[in-house]
DNA sequence: CGCCAGATTGACCTACTTCAAGTGCAGTGG
DNA sequence: CCACTGCACTTGAAGTAGGTCAATCTGGCG
């Protein structure tokens, strides 16, 4: 028996003691949190469950924005309304308050408005590898970099880093990484061929050699 | 002579208040703000000029993450280094502030928690944008997604909007949108040849029809 | 005028997409 | 218990957007 870390949320103890006082909703698999356009009335953060944040094209493309995690804080927005919209991938609970709470909190408590900016910078910062991802990586390297980020949030809530759980289907993991189904598909044959990775099940990947992993995750375009 | 509405910053006032209580700063086009893995010193807020905020990889590739306009905030980072490079693609001026002074007045007024939210959010929108554009546009959409996004920074610093002033190159360019030199130029062209736009020099674009252009820009990949 | 860095254009190549068959597996019903 | 069904995934074959390599072109500047 491993020892392990404590679990570690990507959002502030502070933020999340302050969503404890707000309600919990549960969601079915496939629901709806909110749409792109929808006027914003709460923030969110997960407590259990994985989310999935999206953009849609007037064509109907869409692209997966991050996939959220237990502790992740959602519905970033001081607009009137949401610029993204959210889905539960698996059941999901989330803890719930009203945006303008978090307005009048930030307004009145300074240490909050500290552990916000922290928390803002950190979101931020992980965008910032996805554009790297999808602006100089080909598609091995972008699948194999998206099975190490799995692994790396799976790592941070203290769950165990040898297998990695992938709840979203091939399509959902295209839509995050730019590309198709099926290129997803190649790759984790690729990978698999590679012996970096074996498979469970299609949702269940074991790392082999966590190195040749992460060699194939920083190949260029 | 068109009236046009007064300057709009994308840093709230009081942002803005806080850093003319800094070191203003010059730097020549070309010259280092900061590179990627710097201990965090400062935060700036650019007076004047472009900047260009880039990630690099082990190979030398580059990413360019985002183009920097007057009142635009940088150095965005709680971590204890820096997770970008800045640089300046103009002659430019900006506002600094030590790091740690943005903490502590983020930790005493909470209005500047607020404001700073407010940006923190924008910020993350157009990053967003990017990924988008990245993820689901092919080049010829890139390149109008590009060129209707200097417009409208153009726009919002209250410049003219029928001429677009394009002071990077062709490979920065590139490099923003996860492209080659040689498909932005013929990107060019063809919205050239369609007649979206025409050309003063390399680095003035002129908007013919804006409709055509924005039409362009939302072709999917 | 001549130089030179950046930009354009052309020809060819490849990584990814597209379209089309399979394959495997979980759920259902006989 | 095992066939049936449907859906996600895999694999193959062919097409294409964009990359690569290489030859001009352009315009700003000494």
């Amino acid at each position: 028996m491993t020892l392990r870390p404590p679990p570690q949320m990507s959002s502030p103890k502070i933020v999340r003691d302050l969503f404890s006082t707000g309600r919990k909703i549960s969601f079915a698999a496939g629901a709806t949190l909110f749409r792109d356009g929808d006027p914003v009335t709460d923030v969110y953060c997960v407590e259990s469950g994985r989310v999935v944040v999206t953009r849609y094209a007037e064509n109907g493309e869409r692209q997966i924005l991050a996939f959220l995690f237990p502790g992740d804080f959602l519905g970033m927005s001081f607009a009137p309304t949401y610029n993204s919209a959210a889905e539960a991938l698996t059941p999901v609970t989330v803890w719930a308050i009203p945006h303008a709470k978090l307005t009048s909190e930030l307004a009145t408590r300074p240490e909050l408005g500290v552990a916000y900016a922290e928390m803002s910078a950190r979101i931020l910062n992980n965008v910032l590898d996805l554009v790297f991802t999808l602006g100089r990586k080909n598609s091995h390297a972008r699948v194999a970099s998206f099975l190490l980020h799995l692994r790396d949030r799976q790592e941070l809530l203290a769950l165990e880093t040898e297998r990695i759980n992938v709840p979203m289907t091939r399509q959902d993991i295209a839509d995050f990484l730019g590309l198709t189904m099926e290129t997803v598909s190649r790759a984790f044959s690729h990978l698999k061929a590679s012996g970096a990775v074996k498979f469970g099940s299609a949702a269940d990947v074991d790392v082999i050699d966590l190195a040749k992993l992460r060699a194939e995750a920083h190949v260029g375009s």
